[in-house]
DNA sequence: CTGAAAGCGCTTACAG
DNA sequence: CTGAAAGCGCTTACAG
């Protein structure tokens, strides 16, 4: 037999096809005698409601995008862990568009879920020129990226990760700290505070910027390449794995670390955590974020003139390791 | 004005709603009048089809439930990343059903997804005991699992991975390798092929199980005081993770790796091996077990006749490192 | 307290 | 080549 319907469980219980549903969504008044041989018809036919048809009447999906680079990333794959939790207990399932890197997929993941009629997107994707949010008319959240005055974009403390990076590098004996990130542009927050503390520390500031669409042997090389060619005595990395790049870099030419080189990371999700305790970071409350993204975007989906107010950013810390 | 319909498409193109949809599905017979009517009221009303809507008809969500125990873990987000690809390629999308490392969520899920209409799921937890996969009559591919006779199950080869990381070990001159993983069950073929190579050599194999519901922090205090107490040469690991943490004890209690200890691990993730480059570890064909999952599932999918075969373990390869 | 009917937004035989 | 009608599996006013 095929998968029973409504249709299977009113004939077994002897009732109509709407006093089922009824039962089903315990509306309205029914007899206990009705509720109970209903309840029965469902159990003995394995009767599961079809959620399709349901969203179909409800104008309503339950269903929302998460929009990210690559979920094999680390830190996106924290994020979209807790993102799947805070959802989850919302009531509301995930689809995850995981766009591998690329703005085309974005593009086209943007056109797809519109016609799944998610019932909104949180993005934490940082191509630039991805036309489509603009007309998208349905929420969306993004996280650490501005996507226009109707998007609220969560994020946490850029410009104070950059202090504290910067001035513990500092702290720490380092005269000639590189801070070496993806690309340098002018809302760079991080960047922006590691200029301006070591410029307050009459120290000379130098970004490496790898570039944003290198391949991670690409950016390793180019990193590779400039510490060699570059002296210094620290590196803030705007994330982890290219602090780990810079750390993988000394060992194999003999620096010492701290020593030599006091290297200090960014993002400090769980995964690299447990990976290298050592590493000192900034930690971004990763959990906090996505929660947070949940919490506006939901806010939005069940009140659609809820006010679009910009989040204050959440606060981040420097972890201490063994590498500063 | 709300979300367009159809119904507005063919009333501004001047046809029937069934017209209307035959040129979006490109069917049958159409003048090229009215199908250029249709297309300039389309783009004209920036109109797209409800896929929900199309589901409820066509019996068919386009939709896979990917079930993992978080994608926070590197070889899961890596693992989901590449399932995800080549679902988007063959035109499904993926729910991702993160279970947080838990066997409820797994239960739940399961239930949700059948609800949810989901034309088949891919699963790749390891919990005991999840008694929904009996029940439910849709298309399942277990990742590394047995599930029962009727689920096919995509894996790699354990048994030779077992045999690499062993046969490795003894090589580079170690004589008292141990073996640590989360449960030593019989099924368990990486342990078995470390047995049976330690034994093959005449050496004493000894298994360190931290057991499947440690913590991070029980599993890394449980693995030192285990390595504190009984004295080794030889660590190799059933993931990379748990190998980074015999890393780490190693670098804090000063031993030199890989002369007083080698350090085999398994998986082989792209973000550890980033992350860590210089670890020595089996590296599982994760992409192609991703895509082989995938395959078998559309062909079941698509097919419902199709016959369940068992897969033959996809190749695992060593990959060389300074750790042993 | 329960049922018949309309409708969610589409597609698909069936006529014409 | 195009339209009217039925139907996918439900829910929800509206009667009774």
């Amino acid at each position: 037999m095929n998968r029973p319907k409504l249709q299977d469980v009113a004939a077994r219980a002897g009732v109509s096809v709407a006093t089922a549903s009824r039962v089903l969504n315990n509306r309205g008044y029914l007899s206990d005698d009705i509720r109970r041989r209903v309840d029965e018809a469902v159990a003995e036919l394995g009767y599961r409601p079809n959620e399709i048809a349901r969203s179909l009447i409800g104008q309503r999906s339950a269903l929302v995008g998460l929009i990210v680079p690559t979920v094999a990333d680390a830190f996106f794959g924290e994020l979209a862990t807790h993102v799947e939790g805070a959802l989850a207990q919302r009531g509301y399932k995930m689809l995850l568009c995981d766009c591998h890197n690329t703005p085309e997929r974005e593009e086209k993941y943007l056109d797809l879920l519109q016609g799944n009629r998610v019932d909104g997107i949180i993005t934490s994707t940082h191509n630039r020129n991805v036309a489509g949010y603009g007309r998208a008319d349905l929420p969306i959240v993004a996280i650490d990226r501005r996507l226009g005055e109707q998007i609220p974009t969560v994020r946490s403390d850029n410009r104070t990760g950059g202090f504290l990076a910067t001035e513990h590098l500092i702290a720490r004996g380092s005269r000639s700290a590189v801070h070496i990130t993806a690309t340098d542009h002018p809302g760079n927050e991080r960047a922006a505070a590691y200029r301006e503390r070591m410029a307050a520390h009459g120290l000379e500031a130098r970004v490496m910027a790898y570039g944003f669409g290198a391949s991670v042997d690409e950016r390793r090389a180019a990193i590779e390449t400039w510490l060699t060619v570059n002296p210094c005595d620290g590196v803030f990395a705007s994330d982890d794995v290219t602090a780990l790049m810079a750390l993988d870099w000394a060992r194999k030419t003999g620096r010492r670390v701290p020593e030599d080189l006091r290297i200090v990371g960014y993002d400090g999700s769980a995964a690299l955590h447990t990976a290298v305790p050592g590493l000192t970071t900034v930690r971004q409350p990763i959990e906090r974020m996505a929660v947070r993204a949940v919490e506006v975007l939901v806010a939005r989906m069940t009140d659609a003139t809820a006010s679009v107010e910009q989040e204050p950013p959440l606060p981040v810390e420097l972890r201490h390791g063994w590498t500063s």
